[in-house]
DNA sequence: CCCTGATTCGC
DNA sequence: GCGAATCAGG
Protein backbone atom coordinates (compact mmCIF):
# COMPACT_ATOMS: atom_id res chain seq x y z
CA UNK A 1 0.00 0.00 0.00
CA UNK A 2 1.07 3.70 -0.54
CA UNK A 3 0.54 7.37 0.48
CA UNK A 4 -2.27 7.78 -1.76
CA UNK A 5 -3.80 11.52 -0.95
CA UNK A 6 -7.07 9.63 0.65
CA UNK A 7 -5.13 7.62 2.79
CA UNK A 8 -3.12 11.07 3.71
CA UNK A 9 -5.70 12.78 4.22
CA UNK A 10 -7.65 10.03 6.44
CA UNK A 11 -4.43 9.91 8.23
CA UNK A 12 -4.33 13.59 9.04
CA UNK A 13 -7.73 13.88 9.92
CA UNK A 14 -7.96 10.69 12.33
CA UNK A 15 -4.32 11.37 14.18
CA UNK A 16 -5.79 15.19 14.31
CA UNK A 17 -8.75 13.26 16.45
CA UNK A 18 -6.16 11.98 18.80
CA UNK A 19 -6.54 8.59 17.69
CA UNK A 20 -3.60 6.49 18.26
CA UNK A 21 -1.40 4.90 15.66
CA UNK A 22 -1.94 1.91 16.18
CA UNK A 23 -5.94 2.72 15.58
CA UNK A 24 -4.95 4.75 12.32
CA UNK A 25 -2.64 1.92 10.89
CA UNK A 26 -5.69 -0.49 11.69
CA UNK A 27 -8.34 1.88 9.69
CA UNK A 28 -6.39 2.24 7.05
CA UNK A 29 -4.93 -0.84 6.72
CA UNK A 30 -2.04 -2.60 4.62
CA UNK A 31 0.16 -0.22 7.04
CA UNK A 32 1.71 -0.81 10.73
CA UNK A 33 1.90 1.62 12.98
CA UNK A 34 5.21 2.61 12.55
CA UNK A 35 4.40 3.23 8.92
CA UNK A 36 1.63 5.88 10.29
CA UNK A 37 3.93 7.05 12.83
CA UNK A 38 6.96 7.84 10.05
CA UNK A 39 4.56 9.57 8.06
CA UNK A 40 2.85 11.48 10.68
CA UNK A 41 6.58 12.66 11.03
CA UNK A 42 7.09 13.31 7.54
CA UNK A 43 4.20 15.43 7.47
CA UNK A 44 5.33 17.49 10.01
CA UNK A 45 2.52 16.89 12.26
CA UNK A 46 3.67 14.78 15.10
CA UNK A 47 2.75 17.00 17.55
CA UNK A 48 -1.08 16.86 17.46
CA UNK A 49 -2.21 20.11 18.63
CA UNK A 50 -2.03 22.88 16.41
CA UNK A 51 -1.12 24.96 19.14
CA UNK A 52 0.95 24.60 22.16
CA UNK A 53 3.80 26.71 21.94
CA UNK A 54 5.97 27.07 25.54
CA UNK A 55 3.54 25.69 27.98
CA UNK A 56 2.27 22.84 26.70
CA UNK A 57 -0.74 21.08 27.28
CA UNK A 58 -0.84 17.68 26.79
CA UNK A 59 -4.30 16.38 27.78
CA UNK A 60 -6.70 17.15 26.39
CA UNK A 61 -8.48 14.04 27.40
CA UNK A 62 -9.63 13.15 24.41
CA UNK A 63 -12.52 10.88 24.55
CA UNK A 64 -12.45 8.61 21.87
CA UNK A 65 -14.98 6.07 22.97
CA UNK A 66 -16.44 6.51 26.24
CA UNK A 67 -19.80 5.81 26.23
CA UNK A 68 -21.82 9.46 26.24
CA UNK A 69 -24.08 9.55 28.47
CA UNK A 70 -26.68 11.81 27.32
CA UNK A 71 -27.50 14.41 29.49
CA UNK A 72 -30.96 15.11 29.96
CA UNK A 73 -31.37 17.00 33.24
CA UNK A 74 -30.50 20.61 33.01
CA UNK A 75 -29.12 21.81 36.26
CA UNK A 76 -31.05 23.86 38.32
CA UNK A 77 -32.04 27.92 37.47
CA UNK A 78 -29.57 29.77 39.97
CA UNK A 79 -28.46 32.84 38.45
CA UNK A 80 -27.84 34.33 41.74
CA UNK A 81 -25.49 36.62 42.95
CA UNK A 82 -21.61 36.02 43.32
CA UNK A 83 -19.88 33.51 43.17
CA UNK A 84 -18.28 33.33 47.44
CA UNK A 85 -18.50 29.74 47.71
CA UNK A 86 -16.59 28.36 44.67
CA UNK A 87 -19.03 24.89 43.63
CA UNK A 88 -15.85 22.64 42.88
CA UNK A 89 -17.13 20.28 40.51
CA UNK A 90 -15.09 17.76 39.75
CA UNK A 91 -16.20 16.08 36.93
CA UNK A 92 -15.68 12.47 37.73
CA UNK A 93 -14.51 10.54 35.01
CA UNK A 94 -16.41 7.50 35.39
CA UNK A 95 -17.51 5.83 32.13
CA UNK A 96 -19.50 3.36 33.90
CA UNK A 97 -22.46 1.56 32.40
CA UNK A 98 -25.06 -0.35 34.64
CA UNK A 99 -23.76 -1.53 37.86
CA UNK A 100 -25.38 -5.54 37.78
CA UNK A 101 -26.73 -5.86 41.11
CA UNK A 102 -26.67 -9.38 41.14
CA UNK A 103 -26.75 -12.35 43.34
CA UNK A 104 -27.41 -15.31 43.07
CA UNK A 105 -28.96 -17.32 46.09
CA UNK A 106 -26.50 -19.09 46.53
CA UNK A 107 -24.19 -19.82 50.27
CA UNK A 108 -22.01 -16.38 49.04
CA UNK A 109 -18.67 -17.16 51.81
CA UNK A 110 -17.68 -13.62 52.64
CA UNK A 111 -20.80 -10.49 53.33
CA UNK A 112 -19.91 -9.00 49.76
CA UNK A 113 -22.96 -7.56 49.90
CA UNK A 114 -24.53 -5.33 46.58
CA UNK A 115 -22.68 -2.62 46.63
CA UNK A 116 -24.65 0.19 46.18
CA UNK A 117 -23.25 3.50 47.09
CA UNK A 118 -25.59 5.63 49.01
CA UNK A 119 -24.23 8.98 47.39
CA UNK A 120 -26.94 10.54 45.29
CA UNK A 121 -25.52 10.68 40.97
CA UNK A 122 -26.29 7.86 40.17
CA UNK A 123 -26.76 8.15 36.38
CA UNK A 124 -30.00 6.27 35.01
CA UNK A 125 -29.77 2.71 34.97
CA UNK A 126 -31.04 1.18 32.46
CA UNK A 127 -32.12 -2.45 33.50
CA UNK A 128 -30.41 -4.88 35.75
CA UNK A 129 -33.52 -7.11 35.29
CA UNK A 130 -34.09 -9.23 32.46
CA UNK A 131 -30.69 -10.74 32.37
CA UNK A 132 -30.52 -13.90 31.80
CA UNK A 133 -29.62 -15.84 35.49
CA UNK A 134 -26.72 -18.07 33.26
CA UNK A 135 -25.55 -14.43 32.20
CA UNK A 136 -25.49 -13.35 35.93
CA UNK A 137 -23.82 -15.92 37.18
CA UNK A 138 -21.04 -16.38 34.47
CA UNK A 139 -20.49 -12.63 35.62
CA UNK A 140 -20.29 -13.78 39.33
CA UNK A 141 -17.94 -15.95 38.20
CA UNK A 142 -15.89 -13.58 36.25
CA UNK A 143 -15.82 -11.19 38.62
CA UNK A 144 -13.58 -13.43 40.97
CA UNK A 145 -10.97 -14.11 38.28
CA UNK A 146 -10.82 -10.37 36.90
CA UNK A 147 -7.72 -8.85 36.54
CA UNK A 148 -8.79 -5.90 38.76
CA UNK A 149 -7.05 -3.01 36.90
CA UNK A 150 -7.00 0.37 37.52
CA UNK A 151 -8.61 3.05 34.90
CA UNK A 152 -5.39 3.79 34.11
CA UNK A 153 -4.69 0.20 33.10
CA UNK A 154 -7.19 0.00 30.62
CA UNK A 155 -6.75 -0.57 27.04
CA UNK A 156 -8.69 -1.45 24.31
CA UNK A 157 -8.72 -4.87 24.73
CA UNK A 158 -9.54 -5.27 28.64
CA UNK A 159 -12.72 -5.76 29.71
CA UNK A 160 -13.89 -2.27 31.10
CA UNK A 161 -16.61 -3.36 33.21
CA UNK A 162 -16.27 -1.77 36.22
CA UNK A 163 -16.88 -3.23 39.84
CA UNK A 164 -16.88 -1.86 43.33
CA UNK A 165 -17.75 1.48 44.87
CA UNK A 166 -15.61 4.16 42.40
CA UNK A 167 -15.26 6.29 46.18
CA UNK A 168 -14.34 3.46 47.50
CA UNK A 169 -11.21 1.01 47.38
CA UNK A 170 -13.33 -1.66 46.25
CA UNK A 171 -13.26 -1.01 42.98
CA UNK A 172 -11.40 -1.69 39.95
CA UNK A 173 -12.26 -2.49 36.22
CA UNK A 174 -12.14 -6.38 35.59
CA UNK A 175 -9.41 -6.18 32.67
CA UNK A 176 -9.92 -9.56 31.51
CA UNK A 177 -9.47 -10.12 27.79
CA UNK A 178 -12.18 -8.56 25.89
CA UNK A 179 -14.70 -10.01 23.15
CA UNK A 180 -13.22 -8.85 19.63
CA UNK A 181 -14.89 -5.76 18.74
CA UNK A 182 -16.27 -4.83 22.59
CA UNK A 183 -15.20 -3.37 25.35
CA UNK A 184 -16.15 -6.10 27.57
CA UNK A 185 -15.44 -9.78 27.89
CA UNK A 186 -17.60 -12.33 27.11
CA UNK A 187 -19.38 -12.55 30.41
CA UNK A 188 -19.68 -8.93 30.64
CA UNK A 189 -20.93 -8.38 27.30
CA UNK A 190 -23.68 -10.70 28.48
CA UNK A 191 -24.76 -8.50 30.72
CA UNK A 192 -24.02 -5.46 28.62
CA UNK A 193 -25.76 -6.04 25.80
CA UNK A 194 -29.32 -6.76 26.15
CA UNK A 195 -31.56 -6.58 23.03
CA UNK A 196 -33.96 -4.53 23.48
CA UNK A 197 -36.35 -7.61 23.87
CA UNK A 198 -40.47 -7.40 25.05
CA UNK A 199 -40.39 -4.10 24.27
CA UNK A 200 -42.70 -4.61 20.80
CA UNK A 201 -43.84 -1.87 19.98
CA UNK A 202 -47.48 -0.98 20.42
CA UNK A 203 -48.75 -1.64 17.06
CA UNK A 204 -49.83 1.66 15.08
C1' DC B 1 2.32 -7.83 29.28
C1' DC B 2 -0.25 -4.60 27.03
C1' DC B 3 0.28 -0.22 24.96
C1' DT B 4 2.08 4.73 23.37
C1' DG B 5 5.00 7.91 20.18
C1' DA B 6 10.07 9.03 18.67
C1' DT B 7 14.14 8.00 16.22
C1' DT B 8 17.28 5.76 13.41
C1' DC B 9 18.85 4.07 9.18
C1' DG B 10 19.01 0.73 5.26
C1' DC B 11 16.34 0.49 1.44
C1' DG C 1 9.95 8.78 0.90
C1' DC C 2 9.28 4.64 3.30
C1' DG C 3 8.86 1.70 7.39
C1' DA C 4 11.08 -2.14 10.44
C1' DA C 5 13.75 -2.08 14.23
C1' DT C 6 14.70 -0.02 18.08
C1' DC C 7 14.28 3.09 21.85
C1' DA C 8 11.97 5.22 25.78
C1' DG C 9 8.33 5.46 28.29
C1' DG C 10 3.21 4.44 30.71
Amino acid sequence: MSWTDERVEQLKKMWGEGQSASQIAKELGGVTRNAVIGKVHRLGLSNRVGAAPAGDTPPPAAPPEVEARPKPAAAAPKPEAKPKAPVIKTESARPVPPEPVLETKSAQPPARRAIIPAGQPLPPQPSANEISPEALAKVNEVEKKAKKISLMELTERTCKWPVGDPATEHFWFCGLPVQQGKPYCEAHVGVAFQPMSARRDRRR
